[in-house]
DNA sequence: AATGAATGAGCCTTCATTCAT
DNA sequence: GATGAATGAAGGCTCATTCAT
């Protein structure tokens, strides 16, 4: 009613909805997605039950939002950190920076983000959300202050790549440690590739002989 | 005195579970793993619905069997088909069927594979079944055959490698071809890395300066 | 701010819990336990089904509850029933109201008594529920009343005995009318006071030789 | 087909039915009524699960006849264990070993025992089966040797006493130990003779004063 | 904005029983 | 007589979501 209850309002509305986001996730890193209910979410948060609906429009959304809200906080949180990145290497210790974040995350937190990974692949995408978009511009600057000249393809590759390497790195059954995996998969994406790839192209598809997999010797 | 033979029964058995899992496959590849009900896939498999629960103990384990007999049969059918690999590069011929009939089954049945390694990364590993000792056999005897001396190293670092592929070849929301990135991870995987490395080893960290990312130019 | 008051919550919980259990009161009498789901409890209370599994936490806790409720509302009112007990013997009176109350509802509810009695065997126990512990309140007072000076002892003795009555009561497969045994049962637990109960054989059998077993003498 | 054939096929019916009833008893006190399946019992008998129902017309009348065989079996031996009852007092104590070896089940299954009663206060009543008529013909043989002159009388009244006894054991909640329930049934039943039950409390408690419910003065 | 009682579709599972062999 | 694969009805229960207050 009042000019200043409208802010008011939207404080109280914010506020709410971090607590249900972290509730969130906290409690699927605890227990993993089907055995969190959002009544446990709703009771966690401080909030009644229809709360969650309230805000978010289902389950995986809520999910989705609250994975991307964390991993928008912890990077934002690791560029800031000081030492600010600074001089002619401020991008590269930026993105490097991100990086580690992500991956960070995902050895911190591995069933929230097995959860998000498997929630992406199994229903093939994103959910669009506040969150999400926050996320995608604090990368999307990264990159930019990298120096990529073409963001708009740039980006989606590091999130690809990003995501890829979060998924090696969670993958169980290899009896190979993380650790070891982990270090293969940065030591071969060194970043030395050419970027602004075209789009289908064969790619580096090397040796010529077509296979999916060239064996140059024994495994 | 004279019951049913037991080879009889062991047919009666064989087929049933098989036309259980064949519908598996079909009904989860069409409509995902929530969207299928055991109801659906009793129906299907033309059985009464308590036989699903005869044969397998849940609904997950059930999808796993399903999966890895595609899989067996799939591989077994490319390592078969003619002309079968012979002379003195059979061994690799061998391997680089075995790898492309595994990413041609995440071509072919992309919400099958989807769901499928969802569930893995979900449940933080494979369920016991024997379809999947069926599998990890072939695939063990595909490594020996390639001529690996070491398959206790070797077959698990096939097996998570084909698992990395496979994710990456299904994750959406990667605006670059999937082909592109499928051809990037074989051409980095070309597979001429030392093999039976010493389980925890640094690795090849590149470059020593500790990012898990080295970033050497401009993305 | 202005959620729903919390009286008023109340008042819709304590409405939707007595609905349920009157429902299951009479369904369970008509039919049996096993003959009675949730579902036709939700539908003679007209709600929805999962209400039932809203407000109890399993089948047999709804009954217990539901029965003891039962049996905590008939001892008020024979309690409460005009005349009052009063002068020096109404803590006497007060407790062969009770007794007469308790196997009264064997009488007119057998099935659900049988039922009842049935599941205390089976699980060796009461389950918590409010229902019963305002019961077991109502008799420790009506002890207490009739001049215990050690009601804990006095009514778990009380308690014993009445379910043993009322299994007596409920026995089948003896010829002897019912209300032969209930009489002896009295008589020997010194309740000489006029029965309420329409005796279908002479109440207080006869003196001296009434035992149903007068082991000295030939059967 | 041969004469000897038909003896030999009425061996095999009756070996394979007592294994099944044993298994019966087994399972049941292990376990429970609801928790023990048919092809549990069908397991333990080592018999096939087509079996059970094959024999026995369905689960409740296998536990019903597995119980009365029990019984019958328990009465048969303590009936002619040395030095078998004689002299004078012969049918005595002939009843007096009945009554103690019923009561001693209870004792010594009280799950099944328990699970027994339930069924038949649940099911009011008794199913007929083979078991039943047998252990039914040794009571009354005991009544009669006891010098019932009446025995279509006291037979069934001797069943309901033993019904109630049995009950009045198995009952759970009561803090009173169950021997004091014991005894004091032994005391009013007149049953004087010496108890082989090792008593948790003093048997046969002493005259008079006491009675478990003294009515006239205060509790 | 917030509440939480109410909804109800739908799930997996169990298991006594049948019957072809 | 014996077998055990097959049946399928029925059941309790979960939980995301709705909506009156």
């Amino acid at each position: 009613m009042s000019p200043r209850s409208a802010s008011v309002n939207e404080e109280l509305r914010r506020r709410s909805r971090e607590r249900l986001l972290q509730a969130t996730v906290e409690l699927v890193d605890e227990r993993g997605y089907e055995a969190t209910t959002l009544g446990d979410i709703a009771d966690r948060a401080g909030s009644a039950r229809g709360l969650v609906s309230y805000y978010f429009p289902g389950k995986r959304q809520l999910l989705q939002s609250a994975v991307h809200r964390l991993m928008h906080l912890t990077l934002a949180e690791a560029l800031e950190r000081e030492p600010r990145p600074a001089g002619p290497d401020a991008g590269r210790e930026a993105l490097a920076r991100a990086i580690d974040a992500v991956l960070g995350l995902a050895r911190d937190r591995p069933t929230l983000m097995r959860t998000h990974m498997a929630g992406i692949l199994q229903h093939e995408g994103f959910v669009q959300c506040d969150e999400q978009q926050r996320l995608a511009g604090l990368l999307r600057d990264t990159v930019v202050r990298y120096g990529s000249r073409d963001p708009d393809t740039d980006y989606p590759l590091l999130r690809a790549l990003l995501m890829g390497a979060v998924v090696a790195v969670l993958l169980p059954g290899a009896p190979m440690p993380a650790a070891r995996l982990r270090a293969e998969l940065f030591a071969r994406y060194g970043l030395d590739w050419e970027l602004g790839f075209p789009p289908d192209a064969p790619a580096r598809e090397p040796s010529g002989q077509g296979s999916l997999l060239p064996l140059p010797g024994p495994l």
